[in-house]
DNA sequence: CCGGTTTCGTAACAGCGTCGCGTTTACGGT
DNA sequence: ACCGTAAACGCGACGCTGTTACGAAACCGG
């Protein structure tokens, strides 16, 4: 007896396209609920409806930019150097955050005022890194890199290489990054500094 | 002929003082104009009058936190040992960092929708670095450091203690980092790995 | 063909940043 | 002593935002 439903799953993933399209092109400013309903032929009811409001919205951006960061982390593969994967994973960091870089504000910038991740999307943002984990844990257990915890090794990889993006984003890295491979030199100098002394 | 006024130096270190205490205890939501002027025993006209407006507020608040770190960075003497310097500079960053909380998160995570700071911020921040890229070009010129652009290096270093820091205060670094010195020993890895091959 | 039921769009509400307008205030000339 | 003038400030309106209550729309069974 309904009226037939138009807030379904297609209408869903419009209006997520639609976001991450408005807030890489135009900022988060731009990222209004009027404005986005009408860019997808509905109403601001279907947010509500479909996500249950505007946080819940920018959630699922948030867990969508680490699923597919997770992915492209998960597709680097090994080479049985350490210092070797490790720049791999820091290259795929950045190319992932390069190639969208519509969701990596709302990831690492907070870039909607009054957005926080739930709980669930925080664990998966900190499971994102776990590959990262494991090649560390692995040269560790090999003798292969300084004998400290693994996650205080695969932290600080991840910051470098989240600082490193951060700055090229925002237009802060000198000229002499995009060039010459001074992205890779940057990542073997960070990743060797954890290499065990002596070897 | 005027009337006396009262939107004076005075009240604009008012405006600027509250403006970080809303920041710092209940984020950049509640940092409301109308809030704000209340706050402060005046009205919204204000901030227009003093700063131009919003935008221009928080450009302020900016401005002031890159003074600040750049004061900190300023203060780290010396010792003749590149790393060591490099360690010190790292930590005066995280302390920085730490002690003002407030302004961090417009300093470097875009905390406001609508800001941008301006150029002249703009360069006030990327000058904030001058005493790490002084450090670096010293050790690179004694041979000490790897023979590489001083702005890459110094920009890696920067990137480090940036990544490094935005992850403890989003909660995302492991235990450990809090004990042991894990942020000195961090930092001293990435340090040690531009020293020169063979030093 | 009409009642019932589910679903969606509209419009109202409180809040925001912004700015024009009117009031307030003190001084200088009469 | 008083009033006109000119500057400075606060009030309130405007258009916008996210949110939600409510009425209209659309289908199916009787």
């Amino acid at each position: 007896m309904p009226r037939p439903r138009t807030h379904d799953e297609a209408l869903r993933l419009r209006l997520l396209d639609r976001a991450g399209e408005l807030l890489s092109t135009e900022g988060a400013k731009a990222l209004g609920l009027r404005r986005l309903a009408a860019d997808a032929g509905t109403s601001t009811t279907a947010v509500y409806s479909l996500f249950g409001g505007k946080t819940e919205l920018v959630n699922a951006l948030y867990v969508e930019g680490f699923r597919r960061l997770g992915a492209r982390l998960r597709a680097v593969e090994r080479t049985g150097d350490v210092v070797a994967d490790l720049v791999r994973l820091g290259l795929a960091y950045r190319a992932s955050a390069l190639a969208s870089r519509n969701l990596y504000p709302v990831m690492f910038t907070r870039a909607v005022p009054g957005f926080e991740p739930n709980e669930a999307a925080a664990r998966l943002a900190r499971s994102t890194v776990d590959p990262l984990l494991e090649t560390v844990r692995d040269g560790v257990d090999r003798g292969v890199l300084a004998d400290v915890p693994p996650g205080v090794i695969a932290a600080s990889c991840w910051a470098f290489a989240h600082g490193l993006v951060s700055l090229e984003l925002d237009g802060n890295l000198p000229p002499e990054f995009g060039t010459a491979g001074m992205y890779e030199r940057a990542l073997r100098a960070n990743a060797s500094g954890w290499l065990r002394a002596g070897a």
